[in-house]
RNA sequence: GCCCUUGUAGCUUAAUGGAUAGAGUACUGGUCUUCGGAACCAGUGAUGGGGGUUCGAUUCCCUUCAGGGGCACCA
């Protein structure tokens, strides 16, 4: 429809000898101010040396020579602006091709043919899979979900590290205390490296001969020359990322490719004594690139360290490479991490494209803030860390505890609590922009109420309550023939429903999930006020063809969406 | 010190340079003998300060104040 508008607004110009326009067309906040609206008479009224308002007037009589059905008016409003008003017809057709896509309602076709890999995640194995780790799955996985829709091949990579001081300190700790006991469930050994890491990690910082011996097991981990370390290391990696994968199934993330740091350390460190001295340089013993020698903003790194050893920064090289050597046809390779390496990366990437200059506008780096907890009962439990697989137990045992007076047998709470449970925290990080840090409250997130996944899901399963009844109802009634009225108005509901497609495409080139989250509270909101309007299951009420039309046009439209965020609709709930 | 980034109702936040800055929560008042009330409706309340560009600025530029991140062998 906007490519319509968009073709009528250039035709009206064409007539009235005006050329190189640029405007806009967009949807006013204010349904009062039309489906449509463009700037362009605003835009014009300079060159045109004229009243924007008078010329307003004068693309309007120009655009009302030839409207098409779908559009019922035209109107010049405000300061310049001109209004579209859509018809009825163009809603009544429009529900109509949304149930009839379905599933497909809201893809596109952007990135048809294109093969595009999303890196998210990446915990390390053993540390804990903390906060962190569930905001970056939440983010990439909707970004690979929306690029999906945007008919890419999506790839899902998670890498990992499984090399490095934080594995040496989680060893040096395990070998005094020993692998623990063969009885423990994969999540409570998970938790108990964990506590190893951390436990070695303070030791590095406060005695300089463990601090020593650390760094001596960190090179045995490298070269694998101790037995006893391997036996440790192997362990220690296989129980961590089999903890890992629990909470994927959780979460809902299913990953094509895993690549660990172990594996990327000599790839990388190769290119980057291949490309010593043009593009790296010897430096107080490490290995260097002097990123302000190519951009003031940028800065030094170190590749590869006095020791000999590769860095994040060499392995990140090696990373790079491996991707495009494993997919040879990759149109696109997006990385997610937190906002702390965002200046790094951007040395990194420059780095990389000196050796690869093909490769530099092929990379995009996506970065999220930080998760924050609120102070509440979640923050203080038993004075651990908060790790990702106790939030997310702890926003689904909330969910279990709402739903103790409602008539379900276990094992349906079971399955409703997690799929409603992950939906408040998946939702409430993906409502907000990616870019700031966020705050998340359990209770808040879990309350059903207002801007929060569960009221989004409760919607939709009440339509959907309705479209069940809807069945029985209509079975034998004497009035099923003559129910086929449209009503005269438009309902805000519909105004909402066809700009879905719209906000999926504004959410792929921007690449921020919480567009569709902000558009589908809005379209539930409206469905809401809807069904408090009106009876839909009644005998008396004369558009219930239509209005079922409606209730199906949004449950499709919402779930949908939820799936663009991750977030599942349960049957009930 | 240098570079990047963020300041919007009490709180959590939205807004490709557009119209009266949009929600949620909290608070106040109201609706309903529920197609699932975990609902709906109404009201109170915000762009850190100061300049500039523009027909028009939360958005762009400058400045100032206040947070956050990065700046050599961690990831």
């Amino acid at each position: 429809m906007k490519e319509q508008i968009e073709k009528l607004i250039k035709e009206a110009l064409k007539n009235l000898n005006i050329e190189d326009a640029v405007f806009s067309i967009e949807h006013p906040l204010d349904f009062n101010n039309g489906d449509y609206s463009t700037n362009v008479a605003m835009v014009c009224a300079k060159t045109q040396k004229i009243n924007p308002k008078e010329l307003a007037e004068k693309i309007k009589l120009e655009l009302e020579k030839n409207l098409p059905k779908e559009i019922a008016k035209v109107e010049v409003a405000g300061p310049g602006f001109i209004n579209f008003y859509l018809s009825r017809e163009f809603f009544t057709e429009s529900v109509k091709g949304i149930i009839e896509k379905g599933e497909d309602w809201g893809k596109n076709n952007i990135l048809e043919g294109k093969k595009v890999m999303v890196e998210y995640t990446d915990p390390n194995p053993f540390k804990p899979f903390h906060i962190g780790h569930l905001m970056a799955n939440a983010i990439g996985e909707s970004i690979s979900r929306i690029v999906e829709h945007s008919g890419a091949h999506i790839i899902r990579a998670n890498y990992q590290g499984d090399v490095g001081p934080h594995v040496a300190k989680a060893i040096y700790k395990l070998m005094k205390v020993g692998i623990s006991d063969e009885n423990l469930s994969i999540e409570e050994k998970a938790n108990y490296i964990g506590k190893c890491y951390s436990d070695g990690s303070n030791l590095y910082d406060t005695d300089e001969n463990i601090k020593k011996e650390i760094d001596e097991i960190n090179k045995k981990i490298y070269d694998k020359s101790n037995d006893g370390i391997n036996k440790i290391y192997d362990w220690g990696r296989e129980v961590t990322l089999e903890a890992f994968e629990e909470i994927y199934k959780i979460l809902g993330t299913k990953f094509d490719y895993y690549f660990f740091e172990s594996v990327m350390a000599p790839i990388g460190e190769k290119i980057v004594r291949e490309n010593i001295p043009n593009i790296f340089q010897e430096s107080d013993g490490a290995i260097v690139f002097h990123g302000e020698e190519y951009d003031e903003k940028l800065h030094t790194r170190v590749f590869i360290n006095s020791n000999g050893l590769p860095t994040y920064e060499a392995k990140e090289i090696g990373l790079a490479m491996t991707k495009f050597d494993k997919e040879k046809d990759l149109d696109l390779s997006i990385v997610t991490t937190a906002i702390e390496q965002g200046e790094y990366m951007k040395v990194v990437q420059k780095a990389i494209s000196l050796i690869h200059p093909e490769m530099e506008k092929k990379m995009k780096h996506i970065t999220h803030g930080m998760m924050k907890l609120a102070t509440g009962k979640m923050s203080s439990r038993k004075g651990n860390i908060i790790t990702g697989e106790s939030l997310l137990r702890g926003s689904m045992d909330m969910v279990k505890e709402k739903m103790n007076n409602r008539e379900f047998d276990d094992s349906e709470i079971k399955n409703i609590s997690e799929i409603v449970g992950v939906s408040a925290l998946k939702y409430s990080i993906l409502k907000s922009s990616i870019g700031s840090d966020i705050v998340y409250d359990a209770e808040k997130s879990v309350s059903f109420e207002g801007d929060s996944g569960p009221y989004l899901q409760y919607t939709a399963v009440r339509a959907n309550s309705i479209l069940e009844k809807s069945k029985e109802f209509l079975k034998d009634g004497p009035w099923r023939s003559h129910l086929n009225d449209r009503p005269l108005e438009v309902t805000e509901l519909e105004k909402y429903l066809y700009q879905f497609s719209e906000v999926v495409e504004h959410s792929y080139y921007l690449l921020e999930p919480h567009h569709i989250a902000t558009y589908l509270t809005e379209l539930a909101s409206s469905f809401n006020t809807f069904y408090g309007n009106t009876q839909i299951l009644a005998e008396e009420n004369k558009c219930m063809a239509y209005h079922l039309d409606l209730v199906k046009a949004f449950y499709q439209t919402m779930k949908n969406g939820l799936w663009l965020l991750g977030i599942e609709v349960p049957e009930k709930m």
